[in-house]
RNA sequence: AGGCCAGUAGCUCUAACGGAUAGAGCACCGGACUCCAAAUCCGGGUGUUGGGGGUUCGAAUCCCUCCUGGCCUGCCA
């Protein structure tokens, strides 16, 4: 079966955006694609943390894996420092990635303009951490938003370097574009980010998510009650899309157009529809807490199962550098 | 290892000759307005002046030291 890969940072607090984005799309794979999906924990030492929270981040981010829907019988949970073998091929690939190529890339210009005090090199390295992370398990496939799809770019260009030197042995993953609308933040500028404090986390107090909600911004032209809206440069249209049903759309594009709705009904509407997806979620997430041996042994079995594909992988990687055994 | 420069609000920065309550723009928070928001208006400074020690009646300012970042030189694997 082809396989998937796919991470996420664990920022323990998973909001609307990262679910729409990516973790309803790492569900929809389940049944065609044999998927690993881990929470990314290295990556998230590249920029500055508390490390008394760093392990309860990573717990929380796998619970809201594990109650999207992510089965532990259906597909492999981990956490990536669990599987050493990651960052051990990382290490092999710096080897065969161009400097020029990962100073290129736009997630590292970016974090370096907003971490300027920690310019580091894990920084500099993330994306070929990230090629390591797919081409550990010589995944095919990866599930990720646009603004990724330069670093899968970069893992094909990884991998064709390191097959062409050492031999042939990895795929060239290709990127699994989520044709989700992408989710804007609640001042409907920039993408929903933890960072940026814009975000709806998925598990916050219902009261909280609908304040904010509430106040997030629409379609800034529509003033009064009575100016039709456009739907196409409205934050909340895109979270219908994402949330309301197929047939409800148009009747909301044509109620923002004509003002027959108004913009605090269409947010109530499509706060109803949110929570009719999100609270399974919310209460599975709620069982999962109470539940820490449960959520351990899933991640414990998922690295598991991972080390063993892992260390086939870096035991062809070993003979094909030409390494002394052990 | 040595040398030089820098560190002030969430961000970018300016001012304070050793003198009283450390400021501005943006961001943010509260209120008015609004169908909700946005815009606008009103109100709010959110700060251990990187930490510690010293000199002084008084230190952001002077001295020592440590930390962090940047630049340069050297040494080593």
């Amino acid at each position: 079966m082809k396989r998937v890969f796919s991470g996420i940072q664990p920022t323990g607090d998973i909001h609307i955006g990262n679910y729409v984005g990516a973790l309803r799309q790492w569900v929809s794979l389940l049944d065609e694609y044999d998927c690993i999906y881990s929470v990314v924990d290295y990556h998230a030492v590249t920029v500055e943390y508390e490390t008394s929270e760093m392990g309860q981040r990573s717990l929380d981010t796998a619970i809201i894996l594990l109650a999207c829907g992510l089965n532990p019988e259906k597909c492999h949970v981990m956490v990536q420092s669990h599987v050493p073998e990651h960052t051990e091929l990382a290490w092999v690939f710096n080897c065969v990635t161009p400097v020029g190529e990962v100073e290129r890339m736009t997630q590292f210009k970016d974090k370096s303009k907003q971490h300027r005090s920690n310019i580091n090199m894990g920084l500099m390295d993330y994306p070929v951490l990230q090629a390591a992370d797919i081409l550990v398990y010589r995944a095919g496939f990866v599930p990720v938003g646009e603004d990724q799809v330069q670093h899968v770019e970069l893992s094909r260009e990884i991998a064709r370097k390191f097959n062409g030197r050492f031999g042939q042995i990895f795929p060239e993953p290709e990127a699994i574009l989520s044709c989700a609308p992408k989710i804007l933040g609640t001042e409907g500028r920039s993408k929903m980010s933890k960072t940026l404090g814009n975000y709806i986390g998925i598990l916050e107090e219902e009261s909280e998510m609908w304040d904010k909600l509430r106040t997030a911004v629409t379609d800034v032209n529509r003033v009064r009650r009575s100016d039709p809206g456009d739907p196409e440069v409205c934050n909340i249209f895109t979270m219908h899309r994402a949330f309301s049903p197929e047939e409800a759309h148009s009747e909301l594009d044509k109620g923002c157009r004509t003002a027959s709705i108004g913009c605090i009904d269409c947010k109530r509407i499509l706060f109803k529809q949110m929570m009719a997806e999100l609270t399974p979620i919310r209460e599975k997430a709620l069982l999962l807490k109470n539940d820490r041996a449960y959520v351990m042994d899933a991640l414990k079995q998922g690295a598991k199962a991972c080390r063993a594909m892992a260390a086939e992988t870096m035991e062809e990687v070993r003979t094909a550098l030409g390494l002394l055994k052990a």
